[in-house]
DNA sequence: TAGTTATCATACCAAATGGTATATTAACCA
DNA sequence: TGGTTAATATACCATTTGGTATGATAACTA
């Protein structure tokens, strides 16, 4: 058998990307605390070994699901798109449209990820609540720079903060989630939608006063 | 001894509040699943005889919760003083300011009971599903009512859908409770209520046309 | 190739948990 | 007043949980 033909046995940064999205899974369907270690990797084809040689704790493989898995999926989802939009406050309004559309009627009644694993850990650990904290931040700060770029460009009304208004469009988007997970009816999303449209609208400039400037 | 002069030693409703009040802020404070039921008893002067006597399980009690404490508080906080108000829409805007101003620094890290409990149940337990879905529908339905008084005597738009508004004012309330107790900063608060304001006021009627009507 | 280390499996454990069985006592009623 | 029921306490249990000790084997290195 030749050096090339070998297959690798192991493959550790796969096992632990394995465990890592197992139990992001595990844990996005039945909270942190209902998700056993044992449910974690029985769900993979590793066993309790493989997991605490990964994660010291159950712990730390939140605080891993926080930093690496929930940073890069608010960025992915909700903040890289916004750099293919012209005007910025159209990319926000139409990034949430279509991430209404292509959320599979499961997860409606998951809720956000973030906002889950927020409202569950962090009261309760101070590791838990720095970390999530942290992405929010991130998930607000990215928001504001478009909105920034949106107001010296005169799509935005030269007399709102944009700090401000960041936090309450990132409020939204989480909100909106959070409340069709609760009343489970999909056309809440768009009512919501609609709600956030018409407020963004609002303090946009007007075509007429954008193209004099 | 007269009858008059004797003290009950036992008093049922007493005793079944006692354990629903610490039960509540118990799971206020470190959630559903790690408020164990022996803590809860802990917290009164009562044993765990007492509290199965009253709730044949530790999820009846969340039950009993959402259907008494959450929507009694719900009703209490946000819908009831509503009446006061001449203009409702004013009315929404002053009840959120003072329930932001009335809320403690402690319980800005421990967000709204309501959301805490439906992220963490509501995927898990469709009982708790439906009775919190209940309370959240109530919520909104109540909110809707004063909106559509609003609209009716001419301080609302009148091409706005009031059950629209409702959803959208309902999912900020929580929404904003819900970020602050992530992000732990008071000021936050204060630039969500302010964008809400800004929200309601670009939908309601100018005074001019408001006289005219 | 020998030895060292990293990777993963297996078997086990102490603690905590929701819940039960049963005893005890207060309250009510005929 | 006696007896029945409701209210509360005490002791106990089976299960689950996060975590550990240890063993086995793959991979790397000198």
């Amino acid at each position: 058998m030749t050096k090339l033909a070998q297959r690798k046995l192991r493959d550790p940064e796969k096992t632990r990307a394995s465990i890592l999205g197992a139990a992001f899974d595990e844990i996005y369907h039945r909270g942190f605390h209902d998700t056993s270690v044992n449910e974690i990797v029985g769900k993979t084809t590793l066993t309790k070994g493989a997991f605490f040689h990964y994660f010291s704790t159950k712990n730390d493989l939140g605080y891993a699901i926080a930093d690496e898995v929930l940073r890069e999926m608010v960025l992915e989802r909700w903040i890289r798109p916004l750099a293919a939009y012209k005007n910025p406050v159209q990319g926000i309004i139409s990034r949430f449209r279509k991430i209404i559309e292509s959320t599979p009627d499961e997860h409606m009644a998951l809720g956000c990820p973030l906002n889950n694993l927020t409202q569950e850990m962090s009261s309760v650990d101070p590791v838990f609540r720095e970390k999530l904290r942290a992405v929010m931040q991130l998930w607000i700060s990215e928001t504001e720079k478009y909105l920034n770029k949106a107001r010296d460009q005169g799509y935005l009304n030269p007399d709102v903060n944009p700090r401000q208004v960041a936090e309450f469009v990132v409020m939204v988007e989480e909100g909106a989630f959070a409340m069709v997970k609760n009343l489970r009816d999909k056309k809440v999303y768009w009512s919501l939608y609609e709600s956030l449209k018409r407020y963004l609208e609002s303090i946009s400039q007007k075509p007429t006063e954008q193209l004099s400037a």
